[in-house]
DNA sequence: GTGAAACTTGAACCGGCTTTCAACTTGCGA
DNA sequence: TCGCAAGTTGAAAGCCGGTTCAAGTTTCAC
């Protein structure tokens, strides 16, 4: 992190008439970007300052108004970004799996390897709550909606029992995904566990849960 | 919540020599800690000042100082106090339970209530995430060794399956406390659902998942 | 009743951080 | 090559809120 490869602004930019028109304000942005992600990612939100964002990021003080609004909006703009590298890094362990329980297990175990690797974007996902609330929400609610949306065509196929309505899926969606993460914040955040464990050991409560 | 009845003081006070020996005492520190309470929940840790805490609390200024050596000691002091009043409402649902496996399901809903009834609670919790790091990580190991130790013994008796070691019921523990609280947080603090329906579908998986 | 300890008060100090802005530089299209 | 729009700069304005403190008031043990 910091250093390494960095990515390719996602979405479209930061909101306004503030979108770059040139391939230098462009870099530009990217690394304002970068630096906020490390520096939000380390001090957390208010301890961040934006002096210590625009040093990181090597610009003058000023730049950062050109791309962004308040201090608030990089904060969104960079929730946003790092949503959808959650929902990017999962997308393909799903595609491999070999029916609908394998995939909740091979995405579980996904997730948790991209927790463990991006520490800091868990965190800033987790501080947008109280950020960006509805940056945060949106989140969780597209996830949580993708989860149901697996659990009610695996019903369909049989694989899930016939008994649960789309509403209680959705129920459900939320019980998995809130597990989830907390299995991240505890074994991959907080300390260092085998993915593929306690993927298996979750996974396990589940095929048997769901059952058709 | 604000105006309605309100709590003595649970946990010893607040830290250092800063203690209330007297009667009176008590009782600022107490009106100052229920107006922390409104004022965190209401407007969040950065945005809530402590003039705003002293005038909720019609104390003057200074007073803060006298019980608490700065924001984040009340804030921590306010944590302390909620974990202990969510455990306590919960737990008498566990002593009415017929076996493990209900019981899990009325701790569900009595947290669920209890989410709805305290909403500002919640956030305070999970706020401490950034603000009290030490303190958000002591409440929920100290939850989540509840449950499993509960698991445990569930298992001991033959009602899980005897086949989880006491490190796969401690993952378990983890799943089960992050799926109920985002079923709070998503239920009960963001929209407003039956906690009996919640707690009866996220029950039958578990039933089904961990039956021995 | 008395005095010392506990408690209360709020003006003022203090430092930090966001945001603005007018002068300056760069780079691209014609 | 030129000119203008886009981008960059960093000093300083302005704000805000946490924390201090010395002077005053209340409580309570004796």
């Amino acid at each position: 992190m910091g250093a390494g490869v960095e990515n390719e602004v996602h979405s479209s930019p930061a909101s306004d008439g503030k979108a770059p028109r040139t391939a230098r304000g462009e870099r530009t942005l990217r690394k304002i970007l970068d630096a906020a992600r490390d520096e939000f990612g380390e001090r957390g939100f208010s301890d961040s300052s934006i002096v210590a964002i625009t040093q990181r990021a090597g610009v003058a003080l000023g730049t950062f108004y050109t791309y962004f609004d308040s201090k608030e909006a990089v904060f969104q703009a960079l929730v946003k970004d790092m949503s959808e590298q959650v929902r990017d890094h999962v997308a393909p362990a799903l595609r491999n799996a070999q029916n609908a329980m394998d995939g909740e297990r091979r995405a579980l175990e996904s997730f948790l390897q991209f927790a463990r690797e991006h520490r800091d974007v868990y965190r800033i996902i987790d501080e947008a709550e109280f950020v960006e609330p509805a940056a945060y929400r949106e989140h969780y609610e597209t996830t949580a909606a993708r989860i149901a949306g697996r659990l009610a065509a695996a019903r369909d196929k049989g694989e899930v029992a016939a008994g649960y309505s789309d509403k209680d899926l959705e129920v459900l969606a939320w019980a998995i995904m809130g597990a989830n993460v907390f299995l991240g914040l505890k074994f991959e955040v907080w300390s260092s566990a085998d993915p593929g464990h306690i993927a298996e050991v979750t996974s396990r409560l589940l095929r048997n849960g769901l059952a058709a």
